[in-house]
DNA sequence: AGACGTACCTGACCGC
DNA sequence: TGCGGTCAGGTACGTC
């Protein structure tokens, strides 16, 4: 799944084939991911030229020359390529967004579970619902620690929550409470100060380590692929490993869910160093 | 307002 | 081999 870590190592791949470059032509298929609508997109992009790509959390976006910004999450099963190509239409399966540049290639989005989205949107005032970004400046660790502290829910879910924290999902999320050596379904407010700090404390070594490592693509669903179509070799220590020895101290890692039902969470941990 | 449940969607996997 | 059922999961939204 495309947490920050992959979302940043695509914004960097994709950037010099973006950047400066005029959108010709634009398409998009699927109303439900596309914002304003289909064809709002279409009519704002086409002609437009691109000054930057940046990401806030696990959002992408493209600032347009004509003020407007391009937007795309890539939800779950999100992919992004660049081709040569001139032409908008796509014939291949769940592909449901393609832009096409003045450099002869094109963008093309696919999204088998389309839980994506792609929009142009008129400000950036979208940003607004995130929380802290982890490498800016103003990221403080203590800060996090202490809204932690007064979470009533599971602490995986408070970091799953991306009104706290941008861009954190559900491998790094156990990566990070593996790491911090906390179980994830404790409530956060049940957990000491000092063991809140100790988990916040892994917060950018991992996602760090992850970019470094262009992203992780041990899934069991929603394979992530960058730009080129390769793996990330960030390789989780409890994330989809279910039953296999904790490479720490050998105890078969487990599973459980947050919540019931159909909104059930999973989560991974080794029982013997997380407590 | 925070916590919680539901819905969206389909490839991959599982059991018979 | 084939087929129906189940699972996974980012996020918006409704409800209490």
């Amino acid at each position: 799944m495309p947490e920050l870590p992959e979302v940043e190592t695509i914004r960097r791949q994709i950037a010099p084939h973006l950047e400066g470059r005029r959108i010709v032509q634009s398409w998009a298929d699927v109303e439900r991911i596309t914002r304003p609508s289909v064809h709002e997109f279409m009519a704002r992009t086409r002609d437009q030229r691109v000054e930057r790509a940046l990401r806030r959390g696990k959002q992408m976006y493209f600032t347009l020359q004509g003020g407007d910004v391009l937007l795309i999450h890539l939800g779950m099963s999100g992919r992004l390529h660049v081709e040569p190509g001139t032409d908008v239409h796509v014939p291949l399966a769940h592909v449901h967004g393609v832009l096409v540049l003045d450099s002869g290639q094109r963008v093309v989005f696919s999204d088998p579970r389309t839980f994506g989205e792609l929009a142009v949107v008129s400000d950036l005032s979208f940003l607004d619902r995130l929380g802290r970004e982890p490498f800016d400046e103003d990221f403080d660790e203590e800060e996090i620690a202490q809204r932690l502290r007064a979470r009533r829910t599971p602490l995986k879910a408070a970091l799953l929550d991306q009104r706290l924290v941008a861009g954190i999902g559900n491998i790094y999320a156990d990566e990070i409470c593996f790491l911090g050596g906390v179980k994830p379904h404790l409530t956060a407010s049940s957990v000491s100060l000092q063991r809140l700090r100790r988990v916040v404390a892994h917060i950018l070594p991992v996602l760090q380590h992850a970019i470094d490592a262009q992203g992780a693509t041990t899934s069991p669903t929603g394979r992530y692929y960058d730009l080129f179509g390769q793996s990330g070799e960030f390789l989780p220590h409890v994330y989809g490993r279910t039953g296999e020895p904790c490479d720490r101290c050998g105890t078969t890692i487990r599973r459980g869910l947050l919540g019931r039902g159909k909104s059930a969470r999973s989560y991974h941990y080794c029982p013997r160093c997380q407590r």
